[in-house]
Parts: C-alpha cells; structure tokens; sequence
DNA sequence: TCTGAAATTCAACGCCTGTTGAACTCAACG
DNA sequence: CGTTGAGTTCAACAGGCGTTGAATTTCAGA
C-alpha cells in the first residue's frame, strides 16, 4: 500500500482550464500556429506549467484532441435504422456534430492535419480507424468495395467541412442544415449503395 | 531618358531557381511551415537575395503560386460539349490539373489555406472568383440556384484533393482516375442539373 | 507544528524566424 | 580607364519559439 503525503489534488482546475484554452488556440491556429506561451497566457498561468502538466507540445495536442469526440457512441446511432434514409442521416450527424461546440476542435483537426506530415498521418488514421472502419463494418457491402465506398464518403463530407467551416465559402457556409441534408444526403446514398465502376486490372 | 549603365542582366536564373525552391517548400510545408532560410538553401542562395528580389515573404509567396495555373485556359475547354457528361469531364479535369505537376503548388495553396487566415481567404477569393464564377456564368442555371450549386460542386472537388493529395488516404489516394470520374461525376452532374431542395424563408 | 510533495512561477538557454543595411563582385557603359 | 548599378553575400538585429531547472508558494498528512 503506498501512502502519498503531501499536498496531493491541490487545485485540478487549471490542468483544465490549460486543456480548454489550448483546445481553442489549436482551433483556431492550428498546430503550428498555436504557441505553449499564448495558451498559457489564455489560461491565466505560467508556460512553464504547461509542461509541468503536459510535457511537451505534442502530448499537450493529443490531450486536447483526444477528449472532445467520441465516435463509437453516435456512430452506431446513426447506422441504426433503414437503409434507405441512412445517407441523409449521416449528413445530419456530420453537420450536427460541426455545428456543436465540439465541431471547433475539430476545425483545429482539420487545420493541423494539413500543415504538418504526423498531424496528417494522425488525422488519417483517427478517421480511418475510428470512424470509417465502424461504418464499413456496419453497412453490408461487398468487402472489396467497401474501402473505395467508404473514400468517397470521406471526400464528400470532408470537403463539406472544409468549405462550410474552415474555408467559410458562401452560400454554403450559412445554408440551413436541412438544406444540406437533402442536397448532399443522395450522393452518400449512392456513394454506398449505388452502382460503382468495376477496378479493372488491365489498363 | 534614363540610361541605366552598369551590369544589367548578370544572372537572371536565379531569380527562377527561387521561386522553383519557393514554391516546393509552399507545397511540402505550407506557407509558415516553409522557411526564407530553407527556400534560399534550396535555391543555393543567400537568404538576403530572396528579399532582394521578392520583398517580404507575403509577396513571394504570392509570386510563387500565381504562375503555375491558368483558370482561363482549361476551364471553357470543359464546358465546350454536351451537358450530359459535364459532370465526368469536370472531375476528369480537375484530376488531371491535380496530377500534374501544377498539382503540386496547389497542394501547397490547398494546406496554406488551412493554416492562416489571410491564406484562407486569398484561397477562397481566387476559387470564388476566377473558377466558380465562371462555370456559373457559363452552364444555363437559375441565378438563384447557382451559388448553392457551385458551392456544392466545390465542397466535393475540394474534398477529393484534401483525401487523395493531401491525406492520401486508401484506396483513393491510388485509385485510377477514371475509376473516380465514373464514381464522383454523376455526384457532380446532379449538383449541377438534378433536383435541389427549395430553400425555404420560414423555418 | 513540522515536513514534504504538489502547484506554480521566474529566469534563462539555445534555436529558428523574417528582415535589414552595409559590404563586395563584376559586367557593361561613357 | 573609371563609374555605375545589378547580383550577391555577410553579419547582425530583434523577436518568438519550445523547453528546462531552480526557486517559491501552498497545503495535506504525520
């Protein structure tokens, strides 16, 4: 049995309030952008206690990262129910979910993820494995075409994020959600269920 | 009338191997990630005569990027033919530029639009203006349904670079384009002619 | 109350950045 | 020849960065 003494929790609401104002820096700078010093200065607190907490920058970034989403609980969600409305929805929780509090950390994801070679890799890889296995696993397809399916996914609802959030392009950028969902929810409905070009191997 | 005298031309190659070391450094790095320090090495150069011949870095960046691409060139190309396989011969097209070396200063432009802010809206205005507007001027649409057409088309243009050039997430990182123009064009064919939701005013 | 560990700060290191101005080289012109 | 000015470099500035280690405060347990 290990007795610490000492004065042990001491005051644990500065390592969040570090964590939130990085998770806003990062949003809105990026990786790079963001500095250790600015966040510590919008946390009211030294840099040094930054690393104290964190480490490094890095660490720091995974911290911030790691907390605000969590796929496994409202992916399922979206993939119960007919097939037939299944694209629309998952359009809707896209949108939803960047239009919540949680969606600017993910601004700061989609800005780090391409300045930076390992922010890229990890944005890939958090996708990848997170997000688009669960829903190839979940939707019945064919298992060679899944992974291209589950692409094109990815590039329509990327996209919608970058233009809509990051790059603010109107009219897009201020269209009503529902809007949204019906113009885009079609091509994700073809994009898992439609007809598809066979991979040829010659050629 | 002023007569310069003195060594006029000297070595002009110079001035070109910078701006090939620029805009390399824009593509792999971005617009902060990428150094005067790393450009001026690149070129075999002082760091001082990137200055000299550039002023600040804004400015050679923006030198950097103008050159490789002409949106005027390739773009009434495209809509010259048949409406029906518009849709194909966009995503054929915009594949195409992405493929060629031109591509590579556009990946630079594509992450440097994420990171700062001034970027992103440089990106967003030359998109907005020299592309968009075009294809909206030329293809018959409604003018009230425009925008939110062509912003469409954008959102998913702009989402295949992000996931195949920039990310480079598999497979369609290394699917053969035609395979992608034959699943994304009809995508863009319905932005373009299909059926769009009403945008209503109450609600 | 005394002790000692956690919470927090201060000051500094070394590095890299964009930018500047003075110096040097050298081909072309008068 | 000598002047000129473009091409080019050197050395330095001022500032931001991530990070570090020692010092200081603060407080829970013995």
């Amino acid at each position: 049995m290990v007795r610490r003494t000492g004065r042990r929790p001491g005051n644990p609401d500065t390592r969040d309030a570090i964590l939130a104002a990085a998770r806003s820096a990062f949003a809105e700078k990026g990786y790079d952008g963001a500095s250790i010093r600015a966040i510590a200065t919008g946390a009211g607190v030294d840099p040094a206690l930054v690393h104290h907490y964190f480490g490094t920058k890095d660490k720091l970034f995974l911290a911030a990262m790691n907390m605000p989403l969590d796929p496994g609980e409202i992916i399922p969600e979206v993939l119960a129910g007919d097939p037939e409305g299944l694209g629309e929805r998952l359009v809707r929780m896209f949108l939803t979910v960047w239009d919540s509090p949680a969606g600017k950390a993910g601004v700061g994801l989609l800005r780090s993820a391409m300045s930076s070679d390992w922010t890229a890799r990890m944005f890939r890889d958090f996708v990848v494995t997170q997000v688009l296995r669960r829903v190839m696993n979940a939707v019945p397809m064919p298992p060679e075409e899944a992974p291209l399916r589950v692409s094109l996914v990815a590039s329509q609802l990327a996209g919608l994020a970058m233009v809509r959030y990051v790059l603010k392009v109107e009219p897009l950028a201020s269209t009503p959600r529902e809007v949204l969902v019906a113009a885009v929810g079609p091509t994700i409905q073809r994009y898992i269920f439609g007809d598809l070009p066979k991979p040829k191997a010659a050629d």
